[in-house]
DNA sequence: GAGATAACGTACCGATAGGTATAAAACTTG
DNA sequence: CAAGTTTTATACCTATCGGTACGTTATCTC
């Protein structure tokens, strides 16, 4: 009883490609033609596939998390506090200074989406954010080779500020190398 | 020979309300009747006075780093190099998470303004930001009271990373409590 | 008071926003 | 091959976008 027409586009790859656009536009500065115009399909493609431009991008997110993004959950396995804590700041520079990819990192750019239709968008990406912040702290409070005047929530806090930092200045147009000095100052600055 | 009927309203209030709006919502986030609407004036008398949407946006960011950003400027007469990082640390918690203010930076949202329409903005935006991590450098070089294992450059650098991260988590609804422990924090880790 | 000047309010402009109706096309199952 | 199903492409929808034409109103100068 299925059958029908099969879809002519490959939905992983045009995920990917929505999510490029995205990642370099910002949400609000991305309209549904820039979106088909990338993916290579049209807008009822579009929304028989993903749904609407919200729900698109809440897929969008999660591809991100899970492919990008994934360092910063990787970056937990490591043996020590400190390690953890490097992987994450390096990472960031790698994110967002990437070659191949947007300047800038996809969740912080919508945190910055203001404007009254973005709502949801934004709240998207301030629960990922915590949920992220959270996994670091339960991380951290179980390392017992940082400086001892840490309190792991303060320091999770702490590097995911740095590490928002180093987002803003890639999307800002600091360079890989000079970002790279930067985050080997911090860690140098928190961990010695 | 001048004369003419007299504006209705008050063009440095009607600057303050649409700074108030971009810094709410982002320059893509905002419309004219946003604008409009809480400037208290109509379209023709917005463009007869501070011209177009981008123009506006010029002079509201110029506004933004006469008011709200002026202790980044002010910062940099302090006595001593801590201090001037003391303060820009504490001001950028202040200005980002004060009561009366949105939330976050004009500036660091501006940057994360990446519509095909918003170019010119982003780059008022970036340069601003270049011009203020330019004069940090200077006032740095010429303080002997840090720790000696920073090179100026790479202090302010780091110094504005960290400002733009609690931006971020400014914007993201960390509150000024939370976030002034995150910035003492740093203060320790930089200049202990 | 008569002109000249400039800001005002309204009504409008083309372009584009996000989103959908509809019908042709491409497949699976019987 | 015919029926049923799903995707495709085109064409269109309303609302809003940034921006402006135009006629009215208020002021200054003479």
């Amino acid at each position: 009883m299925p059958g029908g027409r099969p879809r002519s586009f490959d939905a992983d790859a045009a995920l990917d490609r929505a999510l490029e656009v995205f990642w370099r536009q910002g949400y609000e500065g991305t309209s549904l033609t820039d979106l088909t115009t990338a993916m290579g399909i049209n807008k009822p493609s579009l929304y028989a596939a993903f749904g609407n431009k919200e729900e698109l991008f809440g897929k969008v997110l999660a591809r991100y998390l899970d492919g990008p993004g994934a360092y910063t959950a990787a970056a937990l396995d490591a043996p020590t506090g400190r390690e953890v804590v490097e992987r994450l700041i390096h990472g960031a520079v790698a994110l967002t200074a990437g070659e191949d990819t947007p300047e800038g990192c996809l969740c912080v750019k919508s945190v910055h989406a203001g404007g009254p239709d973005s709502h949801a968008v934004r709240q998207d990406a301030v629960a990922v954010r915590k949920a992220g912040e959270a996994a670091l702290r339960r991380r951290l409070e179980q390392a017992d080779d940082l400086p001892s005047h840490y309190e792991p929530a303060a320091l999770a806090a702490l590097v995911h500020t740095i590490s928002d930092g180093i987002a803003v200045q890639a999307a800002a147009g600091r360079g890989r190398d000079e970002l790279r000095q930067v985050a080997d100052l911090a860690l140098r600055a928190l961990l010695d």
